[in-house]
DNA sequence: ATTAAATGTTCGGTACTCTGAACAATATAT
DNA sequence: ATATATTGTTCAGAGTACCGAACATTTAAT
């Protein structure tokens, strides 16, 4: 059985291409843990836990616990392409802003 | 003894006027709980308590969390560039973000 | 000054978080 | 096809989150 909370940390996870293992070690957590997480219902984390994994994960804490799906203005695709362009390394970032001041003004 | 996490509960719950006991109701704990929160270390409260302790005194999980950790503050750089790049039409996005996925794995 | 009401503190017990280590499955190489 | 490295899954146990109920202190009233 798969909950909400569980699902995002996995798709989350794959979406960076970690592994269990990787992610665990990245949150001070266990491997073990971690797929409890992601299959075990409920999962209840520890704030402390929790915190390290949305840290990790690029998202709020807010975000993974929402029950409900967040209204918000920010549409999906648009959100994930954010995610993943906040998890490059600063030159690549640059690099990305200042080819899109370029398009800015593209129709 | 008390913690960051405990000081600023109990400060916010006072701003607010609230005693332990309409505190805990407000947030389906009990008054002892709330009370070894503020007061008891270390304080290591599950992150759906925290979540709705914190809604109830209207501040984000993160800001009562926050001291040392918290590594990935969303940059503000980031967050400017994502709001211009919202801003854009739907063909250059997409344009974007194809650019972007060439970059993925930069170093 | 006494009493009652409200608020805060302590404490024992239950249920659950989180771990390490073993086991299972899958991917990768030869 | 077989071996081995990598990833995922299970499980027993240590430690603690969280509760209810008793106890202590402060506040407010008469």
């Amino acid at each position: 059985m798969n909950t909400a909370l569980g699902e995002k940390i996995q798709n989350l996870r794959k979406e960076l291409g970690l592994t269990l293992e990787q992610l665990a070690d990245r949150t001070e957590s266990s491997k073990s843990y971690i797929w409890e997480l992601e299959n075990k219902s409920p999962p209840r984390p520890s704030a402390e836990k929790l915190s390290k994994i949305a840290s990790e994960l690029g998202v709020t804490m807010e975000y993974l616990l929402d029950q409900e799906q967040k209204i918000t203005e920010i549409d999906a695709t648009d959100e994930m392409f954010f995610r993943k362009y906040q998890q490059m390394n600063p030159a690549v970032k640059k690099k990305i802003r200042r080819t899109v001041e370029l398009w800015e003004d593209e129709e």
